[in-house]
DNA sequence: TGTACATCAGTGAACGCGCGTTCACTGATGTAC
DNA sequence: TGTACATCAGTGAACGCGCGTTCACTGATGTAC
């Protein structure tokens, strides 16, 4: 039957919604469409009335979660310390064991720089956004300013994803603290 | 047949070799046991006279991988800077664009974060070996030097994720320099 | 305002393919007599 | 030293399963007259 155009609208955003998280949990390939579909409450023969295919969902959902995280960084802009802003929740045992509902950057660069243009384009224009965001509205010692960004998204980025990696939750829990003091954060 | 005991030992750890390089590539789901037995020169039969499962090949493949990043850190260690020396070739632009025989921490630690313990467990006792390395025989500051070491690896595990990902050479380049910069290290 | 009809997001069965795994079989090696 | 035989890493066909994708069909909605 032909449905109400906010519903599927609706039914839409949950697809990808779900996609995003099962993606982060699980990985591109470690979620099915079937299994996504049915998270949405649909069955997997609907899929293809929202999407071209699973690259194009894995795109939708890889820019859904990325801009959760550019989200908080515009958020975190506004405080006196965005960097330290941005990076306290980051290094925090909630994000590193609720990787659904985290930064797509640490659970998905490893599979995102397998896949294709449409995946990784994605990926390097929200990656972008996040350092913008990170730098601030105004500065003048851009070069510095960059360095520092990226220098400490990337401590945030490898922290995170050595600390799930690994299989010893005292470990796991020191990777966090040292990587913190690292950067000069309050410990947890 | 039955085939001479040497060239059985040396068949098997061209298959770990094999597996080892085609995993951090593609990813432990990304490569299959037929695929690996190719490149070993056997046929996919006789993949279970050498290991149990696929997922035991993983475990002996990431071992493997991460035994030649420990090997890297020992020598590094004998440096008058063992963490430069350690990091300096690792954010190479031959690291980035050879993933297959480079450090398996970046290509495969949000791959192990969603495997079994046989494989996470290896994952945490490479990452033990690989930090007591770089931190010398006797330092007096552990805790400071825990944390450095623990930092440093986390800044070159995210910003070599980071660089793979992004399809853009440009920003490519730009995260290497800019996280040789924020640790210091010579300019590429 | 009614009526006939095109639309299209749903359903669920089916297809084709690749994968991990199993299995009957092979035959040179190593061992027991 | 010869001979008979057990071993076991190979080969290649086959199995079962899950996956992405396709397809015939449904029926309430929105549109044309």
């Amino acid at each position: 039957m032909r449905y109400p155009a906010e519903e599927t609208a609706e039914r839409h955003r949950r697809i990808i919604a779900e996609a995003a998280r099962m993606m982060r949990e699980n990985g591109f390939d470690g979620c099915g469409v079937a299994e996504v579909m049915k998270a949405a409450g649909l069955t997997h023969g609907a899929f293809y009335a929202h999407f071209e295919s699973k690259e194009a969902l894995a795109a939708a959902a890889l820019e859904h979660a990325l801009e959760q995280t550019v989200g908080l960084a515009d958020r975190a802009a506004d405080e006196a310390a965005p960097l330290a802003a941005f990076a306290d929740p980051y290094l925090s045992r909630q994000h590193r064991d609720q990787p659904g509902k985290g930064c797509a950057m640490t659970s998905l660069a490893a599979d995102v720089s397998r896949k294709g243009p449409s995946i990784r384009t994605v990926f390097a224009r929200q990656f972008g956004r996040l350092v913008a965001a990170l730098m601030g509205p105004t500065r003048d010692h851009r070069e510095t300013s960059r360095s520092d960004v990226i220098g400490t998204l990337s401590t945030l980025v490898g922290a995170m994803a050595l600390a799930r990696a690994v299989d010893d939750p005292e470990l796991a829990d020191e990777i966090l603290d040292q990587a913190r003091r690292y950067l000069g954060l309050q410990p947890l």
